[in-house]
DNA sequence: CCTGAAATCCACTATTG
DNA sequence: CAATAGTGGATTTCAGG
């Protein structure tokens, strides 16, 4: 899948934005249903050049969603974890499966395959406890060579996410 | 700050929602720049009641924003590191200017309080391995009595947020 | 790549059931 | 609470630089 004969190993070629597209993508982070018009005076261009700017981010990946961020906490009681995964044998067949096992469970909202000790953290979100029992039971059962499962539980949310820093100021 | 002679000890009394308003907030989970209309179709309301619904959902605190998704890797390269803070006194004073000073950083998107033997994870996303490492010195010199400091370092993304579940299907 | 105009299409607000 | 209808405004396409 990777281009041959690359001279330098960063392999990525980075798709190429200018100024303009990055205040675009700061924008639409922090309000994703402001209106095309709004938008375009705040990047300072006319409408139909920022409608095809922002479409073109779009079909490019750089912008890959537009959500609204739900707080389940105001309406049921949720218990929140992060797990770290550590596996016993890394086959890749086994990385694999549980892959996709993850993503059959609409419980677990993240998962991240990570350097060091652990192997995986996941972000869960369940009812309770006893239903995060059942998920650990299906994932240290599963087969997938899982060794051992450490939760970390949620107290409290202090720093929410609010988007990325796209546009580096001066003096950073 | 809580309501004093609670029989329960679910403290937060929930906001209603009914399943209308739970397939509003499922389909701007998927897409937040669908339009009234359409929406309205999906959930089978009126173009009217349907915004007033949303509206409402708004000013509750349901939906606390509407953000655009940006994939960050495929325009420069970053480092996304997930840190274990452990702290030698959490003394409130403390723990409040660690949060103050969290607020600061951009690089730092999210921060979650945890049980057990580690105090704070952080998710961070920086250019390089050393602007990280200027991050730490400044939360482990900062006088918040900061322990230690574990860093995982993210190889993999393997299931991105695209939202939380919301209604329980049968069989669940 | 941009602007500007023209033709949809939509959001929002009564008004009414 | 929900539906319907009207209007001011937004989205989107297209011609032209």
């Amino acid at each position: 899948m990777s281009a041959p004969h690359e001279k330098k190993d960063t392999p990525a070629n980075f798709e190429e934005v200018d100024q303009i597209d990055l205040k675009i993508m700061e924008v639409l982070q922090k309000d994703a249903r402001i209106t095309n018009q709004a938008l375009a005076d705040r990047v300072a261009l006319s409408p139909s050049a920022c409608l095809r700017r922002v479409r073109d981010l779009e079909t490019r990946g750089l912008i890959s969603a537009y959500r609204a961020q739900i707080q389940v906490d105001k309406m049921r009681s949720v218990t929140i974890v992060m797990a770290h995964i550590t596996f016993s044998q890394h086959t890749i067949k086994n990385l694999h499966d549980f892959d996709a096992c993850i993503e059959t469970l609409p419980e677990i909202v993240e998962s991240y395959r990570v350097s060091g000790n652990v192997d995986y953290i996941l972000r869960v979100v369940v009812p309770d406890m006893h239903a995060w029992k059942r998920i650990m039971t299906v994932l240290v059962n599963g087969g997938f060579g899982v060794e051992k499962i450490v939760s970390h539980f949620l107290m409290d949310q202090i720093k929410t996410f609010k988007g990325y820093k796209l546009i580096q100021k001066p003096g950073d």
